[in-house]
DNA sequence: ATTTTTATGTGAAAAAAATATCATAATAAT
DNA sequence: ATTATTATGATATTTTTTTCACATAAAAAT
């Protein structure tokens, strides 16, 4: 799991993100849902979707301020108006990608990211001959990144460079006034206080499978 | 977030994977560590290197039965014999990749496996044109996936298929034998209770970032 | 209209995870 | 050799997260 360092009154706490990953996973859910034909769900289905508890569910629509109904559930949608407003969707996120490897492709290429409102405005990559202005998403050199970032007002990157040049790109990512990274490498990133790092980090995952699966202890499933 | 059963002095307990993860990344750290020269590492270092507190360092290596010298800090030799053994990295992991659109692409090409000795044996793709038995790593129709896995014991898969095929997939793979899966997919799967699966789902840690970035919420949600 | 059923919402309790404390052993300094 | 320092390792404490339990409101049944 991944942990955020965020200021909060001058001061720096870690701060877990179980339940923001939650509410994401609710709004998928209730989604597909609606796409069924619903218009309601009660908390047990969400428990059952998801494999927690249905007071787990009910105590974080709690903590959100997302109310519903006694005996009759919750609204479906006044259930995605609440997702859409506390994941901050109401409007088309921009963001950009640094380093077209496979990786940063895939990430250009990836289908799920526009219907979810992000938008990938421009691919940063040093080598050369990856570069092309011209294509449907610009493809600039690394060079252009700090101008077309502040003039667009780029607040999300996908970072997605070798190991080596994570911490000094992620700097100048930074410096042009990003507040958001999805972090690809595999480097333990320093950043300033109001920047917010999500890692993805795939040897982490595999390690943490193998793990499991060749240790020849079981997982658990609820 | 998955849940694990593991065994400790004999009896079961639920744990959390985070301090999987910390071992994974404990190890990154060592490993640059010596890289540098080093040959040996305090808790002190490593909770630096991570953000979190020495302490926690100390009590993970403590449940993981690793022990240094009062003083003397841990020797990294010992600490990386360690940390293989309990991931599992003595030996080659073989795995394979279901689904070769963009994602199953770039795992394909992720250059950080096969140095973490997880080694893709083989790509399996519904669409016929990107199939291709004599590439370097092959890549068959899903029909040849049951018969290959049972053949070359494979027990690791990564899963980078439409959502909607995702859960009919997972379910020939662990047929055939698969115990871990890293999934790209963004549905809740259904899977048997040696079965583990690690999700990653970019939709969600995207919003997880713009949760964030553009709440301005910097504190507790309490 | 009254009773029964049922799902929410919340404070209390339990469980899990992280952190603090400190005795102890190893090292360094005198 | 003796004393002072320092980092581990075990235990205690605190904090965070999850689950329980039940009063309450809404709907359904009688």
């Amino acid at each position: 799991m991944i942990d955020y360092l965020v200021e909060n009154k001058g001061e720096f706490m870690i701060h877990r993100n179980n339940h923001i990953t939650r509410l994401s996973k609710y709004k998928m859910v209730v989604k597909r849902m609606r796409a069924l034909g619903m218009n309601r769900v009660f908390s047990e289905n969400l428990a059952d979707a998801l494999d927690i508890t249905a007071s787990q569910v009910r105590k974080d629509f709690s903590v959100f301020g997302i109310t519903g109904k006694k005996k009759g559930g919750y609204q479906i949608d006044e259930l995605l108006d609440s997702f859409n407003r506390l994941l901050g969707k109401d409007v088309m996120r921009d963001a950009v990608i640094v380093g077209y490897g496979n990786l940063g492709k895939a990430m250009a290429h990836y289908s799920g990211f526009e219907k979810e409102q992000i938008q990938i405005r421009a691919i940063f990559e040093r080598d050369l001959e990856k570069q092309n202005p011209e294509s449907e998403v610009p493809i600039f050199p690394i060079e252009a990144m700090i101008p077309f970032i502040k003039e667009h007002q780029i607040r999300l990157a996908i970072l997605a460079v070798p190991n080596d040049a994570a911490q000094e790109v992620l700097d100048l990512l930074v410096q042009a006034g990003v507040q958001g990274v999805l972090n690809f490498t595999s480097i333990p990133l320093r950043v300033p206080a109001h920047v917010v790092v999500h890692d993805i980090d795939l040897n982490i995952a595999m390690e943490t499978l193998t793990f499991y699966v060749f240790s020849g202890q079981t997982s658990k499933q609820e």
